[in-house]
DNA sequence: GTCTATATCAAGATAGAC
DNA sequence: GTCTATCTTGATATAGAC
């Protein structure tokens, strides 16, 4: 937030980044984190304290980036009732982008362990299903579509999605048409 | 398969499970299974020789079970189009069943850092969709409801879900709908 | 704010007796 | 097939110097 010592966290959270894509999310130490970093790990525990305020930073990041993303592909969209979620399924399932995938599976992987961590999750959640509905999309049909992301998501993650590209393309149109269809009908 | 150790095998499986319930997937050690299975770490090694190898016991029996589970829910429905993914969701999303839950949670957390475990699961996902789409239900309707109540799940078992009870009921009944709707119209 | 050095601890894995 | 005992490793966390 503007503090001096931004530059530091960025660079080590940048560092553990790298780690979990490198070395997998089981590899994520001090050591490594702090080697990586250009800092020693005592100079690492200055700025993050123990290892889950480290995978709170990442995870704080995580999320605000997404957001930022979202923003980004919503502005590229023209006005609909549709525009939020579609803007959702956009910078969401954009392929590419490993480093924030392997990012997320060490979080989701920690989120098993220490429960809590990802609990703001759960709370941004219920805001991107106000922000969804707002448009006139009934919540139910929001949620299928966003679950769906989700599911997508998180097989891609853990390397199990069992789609080709091409059919992956037709799965991310028919949650895009489904999208459509849930602002015009009414259920 | 009918071996004469299968039910030391089935008692520590049991053991692993409850470790995880009680104490949470971070918590699940040789020790705490060991002594809740009635043996000791030595006799614990001799059925699963390292961790991964109990990690895919595990996996095997639920992944089994979910099997039968579905297969049971299948036998109550009439015969329809949609019936295989009714019954994949019906015994999929059924309430309750937190020991599931629990050791799902563990797995997925397991399988973030050791990639191979979960790999059967791909495998099986490419089945299931094989039989939902056999009734004659397109390939991205049938990935679209599937993958959503894997984010359903994967959400609960995280404990990230911002749902309340009513609301789940009505997103589950939505994904229903949508594979009514998906075996009797034509993309 | 960053470093070195070290304490502590728990877990996975091994060896070999019974 | 099951046990005890032990080895090894690697990670978190602390204390205190610079």
């Amino acid at each position: 937030m503007g503090h001096h010592s931004d530059s530091a966290r960025e660079r080590i959270i940048d560092a553990a980044e790298q780690v979990v894509v490198d070395l997998g999310a089981g590899h994520l130490t001090f050591d490594a984190v702090a080697s990586r970093a250009g800092v020693s790990r005592g100079g690492l525990l200055y700025h993050f304290p123990d290892k889950e305020a480290l995978l709170k930073g990442m995870l704080d990041r995580l999320v605000e980036r997404a957001s930022e993303g979202r923003a980004r592909k919503r502005a590229e969209l023209p006005e609909s009732m549709e525009r939020e979620i579609v803007a959702h399924l956009l910078s969401y399932l954009e392929e590419g982008d490993w480093a924030r995938r392997a990012v997320s599976a060490a979080l989701i992987a920690s989120g098993a362990h220490n429960p809590g961590l990802l609990a703001p999750v759960k709370e941004k959640y219920r805001k991107l299903m106000d922000e969804v509905t707002r448009g006139g999309m009934r919540l139910e049909r929001a949620a299928v579509i966003s679950l769906a992301a989700d599911g997508l998501r998180i097989l891609e993650v853990l390397s199990l999605s069992p789609f080709e590209q091409e059919e992956r393309r037709r799965i991310v149109d028919e949650m895009m048409a489904l999208a459509r269809e849930g602002t015009t009908e009414d259920g």
